[in-house]
DNA sequence: TGTACATCAGTGAACGCGCGTTCACTGATGTAC
DNA sequence: TGTACATCAGTGAACGCGCGTTCACTGATGTAC
């Protein structure tokens, strides 16, 4: 049996949920999490301004589900960064560039992900992709200190705190343009990132 | 002479602008960056809705002139934390310790001052904040190094960049929630935030 | 000391705007028999 | 194969809201002479 091929001019849309997502990323990167609305999505998904409720329910609803995507995006792109690397040591500082690759592709994801602001913390989706996207790094955290059933305690928590406030605060000084005041052009930014990426998963003293 | 004292009762306000940002923190603090209004600034300060335009001239001005206060405010966090420490290498951490302070004590006021929306980057007064601000830091790294007029660049720019996004990340998880996934209690945060601190000014590997 | 006048700082009414949400509705789809 | 009916997904009009900004105004203050 063929899928079913959705058919743009039925009455029906055929997938809007994903259309509105989709949408819902352009206005976002446009607009950024302030000048987010509903009314946007619904125009750019070419459908009436109360459509969207039937999917997302309210503007909560769909930058929540906006933010769990996000968190997706971001895990994905520290597996991808890490692929076939095995010195532990050098499979955690590719996944602290696939985090900060995140950051500099999809900078206002990158804030809605994790900005509490507009979006509904509990929400099972969002905690579960957060948990996938928060698990990528202590598994690398966990490999470097052999430890992989250990409780999160001691030094292995003080490793993976270190690591995430580094990557995630780079991040962020990159993003609000705090990071160009150090340096001159885009290849001064990598070299910035590198001595950062250095400093990751180094032995306590 | 003294002081002209300010009639409350006057038609004249006496000292509306700091009466405004005093209300504008308050809002802030309470509705955060996005549900900031010049409207209920107004209001909290008793005076009509079109008065701040004469002392700010937009939401913008208002916005722009609170962001520059909370640089201030953070480089009198880290002046205080330092206060009295000789060691280079505690007066370092002395001042890490009082950036993440000054996150933790106002944490509208931290967003506000980093984020790019909805202020006026290009603000003279803006800028000289946040300089000085970055300045302190800067010269504690120099202590560090004892390089006190080189100029900012290979080991001296990837310490300070190092030590920079360690709080700043580490200041933003936190306000965000998502240190308490890894801790319990307050006590716990303090514990992990000394991990974090023991990571600052390691010499390079 | 008094007076005329310019400037400053705040008022309150009015404007237009886009927003989120609700609602009765209707066309399309799927299912039971 | 056909038909009745329930459910689903989208429409479009309407609501009330608070916002930022503008404007002519006016009371208070300061200054020149």
């Amino acid at each position: 049996m063929p899928q079913p091929v959705p058919d743009k001019t039925a009455y029906h849309h055929g997938d809007l949920r994903r259309a509105l997502l989709d949408a819902a990323e352009l206005v976002l990167a446009e607009r950024g999490i302030g000048g987010f609305t509903l009314r946007e999505c619904a125009r750019r998904a070419g459908v009436s301004h109360a459509a969207p409720a039937h999917h997302f329910g309210d503007v909560t609803g769909l930058l929540t589900a906006l933010a769990a995507l996000g968190f997706e995006t971001l895990a994905a792109s520290m597996r991808e960064a890490r692929a076939g690397i095995d010195d532990p040591r050098e499979r955690l500082r590719a996944i602290a560039r696939g985090y900060v690759a995140f950051a500099r592709r999809h900078p206002q994801r990158f804030r809605l992900t994790f900005s509490r602001s507009r979006l509904n913390g509990d929400d099972p989706v969002y905690q579960a992709a957060a948990g996938a996207a928060f698990a990528e790094l202590e598994a690398a955290i966990r490999l470097l200190h052999g430890a992989p059933d250990a409780p999160l305690e001691g030094v292995l928590r003080a490793a993976l705190t270190q690591s995430w406030s580094v990557v995630h605060g780079f991040s962020h000084l990159l993003l609000e343009g705090h990071v160009a005041h150090m340096t001159d052009g885009e290849g001064g930014v990598d070299a910035l990132l590198e001595g950062v990426i250095a400093s990751i998963g180094q032995p306590a003293p």
